[in-house]
DNA sequence: TCTACTATTCATCAAACGTTCAATGAAATT
DNA sequence: AATTTCATTGAACGTTTGATGAATAGTAGA
């Protein structure tokens, strides 16, 4: 069953090449046959192993979520210990650490799994994959979230979080714009640049808005900060 | 030549139709059939008027770009009259505030426009286009941020930048994930809840990178190059 | 060794793909 | 009125698409 030049089983094969290539040209600019061909495996593979070309994709979606997720709460869990009130940064680095983590040290398969995910997070067609496998340990990111920010309204969260998971998303999907928009000053690959700025640009952000919002419905109509 | 129900030529809407479709289901998710049925026209008019399916994609992105890079410069401006240093939340105001406008009165074109940015931004096969189109005006952008944030390392401006850009798309993708995840206590066609959350978001978010840096640098010394 | 089961190959299907071509109508130019 | 240019049509090109059924190889248990 696995192959004998790499050890590995077709189907894992399989899930290896449709993870590159859909990451690297998206789900419609791949065919099956470039799949397998990149596997070494015939055609028919896929409906043997997956049953479509689609049901390929949601495998190759859960297939790395789930240690994702269970690694996002541990973190999360491990910064409640001990202080009363959450801390917003460790918080915003509970939720991020993990991918980045994996997109230092954890080779070109989690690469392109990121890169997958930035696609699929912008894609109306495919963005329910992210609600489906994400959105269970999302909630109680954002409820930690709530708690570190107890007077922000909730929908500055839930707005906050969304700009969140945007920046992150497209710090992974390595279409080398940055790169080029820098001169090579700035790197995509650069996975300590973006660490170390990464929490304190968000945790700032989440505070001001939720500044923001008390300020207003205190006293003056316009901003009261800057 | 202009059609004789809507009084648009046959370019003209071929360019809707595949904004439109592009946007909802990407490049490679779409048929030239697809769009040419859409566009109520033979399928010939792809290569007649624009040669490709890939230059129609161009030619649908290069459509819009020069509005929205003209009135960004026009802001742009307009913030520095006056004053001496920038403000830097006027800077991210100006640069984000064309967008917004047209996505909240527009109307369908402009935001199936703005879904397909989001896309195009975060793949790797067609990043590309980003870069030609809007990085001309993004220098100057970046200009003026570094001039509000005279103190703050060039990177910690461009990874700025990535972030916000990263942020801004995934707003306009309108993949509904927004709206699912807070139970549409949010709706991503609220234009006026982001347009008041951003900028304080993203401007707060600026500062607190650059005066990281700055604190950093005057005491511990941080990784040179690799 | 026979049996049952899983995994893989091969050949093939109808449909859809992007592109091209000759023909034609309509409009503008001469 | 004759001619040229532009826009559009319908049909077809050869290729690729996702999928599948029948046949074959490999493996493990009885």
């Amino acid at each position: 069953m696995p192959n004998r030049k790499t050890g590995r089983s077709a189907k894992d094969r399989l899930l290896d090449a449709a993870e590159r290539l859909f990451a690297k040209r998206g789900y419609h600019g791949v065919s099956i046959r470039d799949i397998t061909e990149a596997a070494g495996v015939d055609v028919a593979m896929v409906s043997y192993h997956f049953g479509s070309k689609r049901a390929l994709l949601t495998a190759v979606f859960e297939r790395r979520a789930e240690e994702i997720n269970v690694e996002r709460l541990e973190r999360l869990e491990a910064t409640r210990r001990g202080r009363g009130r959450l801390d917003l940064e460790q918080v915003v680095n509970s939720f991020m650490e993990p991918l980045f983590e994996r997109m230092a040290r954890g080779g070109r398969g989690w690469k392109s799994y990121f890169a997958l995910l930035a696609q699929v997070n912008n894609s109306p067609e495919f963005a329910v994959l992210m609600t489906r496998n994400f959105d269970p340990v999302v909630h109680k990111f954002i409820e930690a979230l709530q708690s570190a920010l107890p007077d922000a309204d909730p929908r500055d969260v839930y707005w906050g979080y969304h700009f969140l998971t945007g920046a992150l998303t497209l710090t992974f999907a390595e279409t080398g714009r940055l790169d080029r928009l820098s001169g090579q000053l700035c790197r995509s690959t650069d996975s300590d640049g973006v660490r170390a700025r990464f929490a304190p640009f968000m945790a700032a952000g989440f505070a001001a808005v939720a500044r923001r919002r008390v300020g207003e419905a205190a006293a003056a109509p316009r901003r009261a900060r800057r």
